[in-house]
DNA sequence: GTGGTCTAGACCACC
DNA sequence: GTGGTCTAGACCACG
């Protein structure tokens, strides 16, 4: 898989991987049916304790976005891919309206908010074609 | 004082007093010299543990921005004004910046994250204009 | 065969698959002498593991409900009978007996409990009786 | 507290604490606004690593019976009780249905079966009056 | 091999 | 003091 986790986030490790799962199935990275690396596997690839991960699956079965098949492993449910495209919206958003709350607060004008908006959007852009 | 305090905000509390603090010496609600709400004053009012408000004054002391003045309290520094403009666009550029990392890393596309950053933008804007 | 298996029923695979075999010699569904489906066979029909029906037939065997013929397959032994009699109610009784030491640890009063047990007697009567 | 945890329950133990705590709010034992035992606390009494305690009190954060308040613990929330009485129903008669269809599809007649109950439902009666 | 559970113990943030 | 998080490692049930 393809997550990547920064210890240093602020953000609790499970959570990472339980955002980024979502935000996977949001993309179509992963779909329905699809099944999900098994414990081991991604504990062993992010250098991380099976608990750890054991944690952020076990909160995407109570949500009903991963399925358990005895024996098999974990895979997405069918229903999934609707409630992770409201929830990657929905978590992005409330990021969003807090930092702008605080800078609203703090009587940042707005002209120099959207600039700082623009100006992270593009330092973000990934790498692409020609300049 | 004039602060508004969220426990579920993700933000620890001494962390909201800190930064709204600088913020209203960015914006010139308080100004150099000026004294700073007490101790149990502050506690009282927001309804917080002294320790959480001490933490913060604590740290706004060691950062320079407040200085203790004996027999009167603690007031704004002379210097502080400049320090806290820097600081606010930096804590608030770090936070949007991470937002949209987030953001992107999802997949969520640019227009639709523009969307919502206008639609915050315009649903954050202070009661004013016409009505 | 006709036994129903339901993953998500708290009870293992195997576990429903020895406890259905039991009740259905104890009813007389199944006699001694007569044989039991094939591994393979059961494994298929029910679409599980070969391994699961597996368990289930090598318990059946050591506890002597089910004997193994060269050649031929397993089949019910002739003691069975009185055997499975037994255990069907004793297991029975045993889940009756747990949950009902929940619902008083819970201060469920007797009325309830009595109305909820009428309430799933007569849900759960087979279809019958004059229409 | 008043917990009675049996490790050879078939139920995890961080289940039988989640519903047992239930139950204690679904028959008024623990009262909207009251706290709860602290995770360590209740990990001694019960002799159970803090760790197991911490997980059946995180899942009843996440269903709303309990919350947080921060550096003092969890208490009930308000609208816990409604929750809780008819979670308690609905886990006994979860329970209830399950044995009943089990017997049902054993052959057990209707007569045998409320034996069984009675049976069972006077040897759980709990310590009274003159006999 | 899969996940589930529990233990033991550490460190941190917050109040 | 509170809970939150993570690590390390063990054991079990299941397929």
């Amino acid at each position: 898989m393809f997550f990547t986790i920064d210890p240093d986030n602020g953000l609790a490790i499970y959570d990472q991987i339980l955002r980024q799962v979502k935000f996977a199935v949001a993309s179509g990275a992963l779909q329905p049916g699809q099944r999900v690396p098994s414990l081991q596997e991604l504990a062993t690839t992010l250098a991380l304790n099976p608990n750890t991960v054991a944690r952020a699956y076990r909160e995407l079965q109570s949500e009903g976005i991963l399925e358990m098949v005895r024996g098999i492993g974990l895979e997405i449910s069918s229903k999934a891919v609707k409630r992770c495209q409201q929830d990657r919206d929905a978590l992005i958003r409330e990021r969003l309206r807090s930092v702008l709350l605080e800078a609203r607060q703090s009587q940042l004008d707005d002209a120099e908010l959207r600039e700082m908006f623009d100006a992270e959007m593009t330092a973000s852009k990934p790498k692409s074609g020609r300049k």
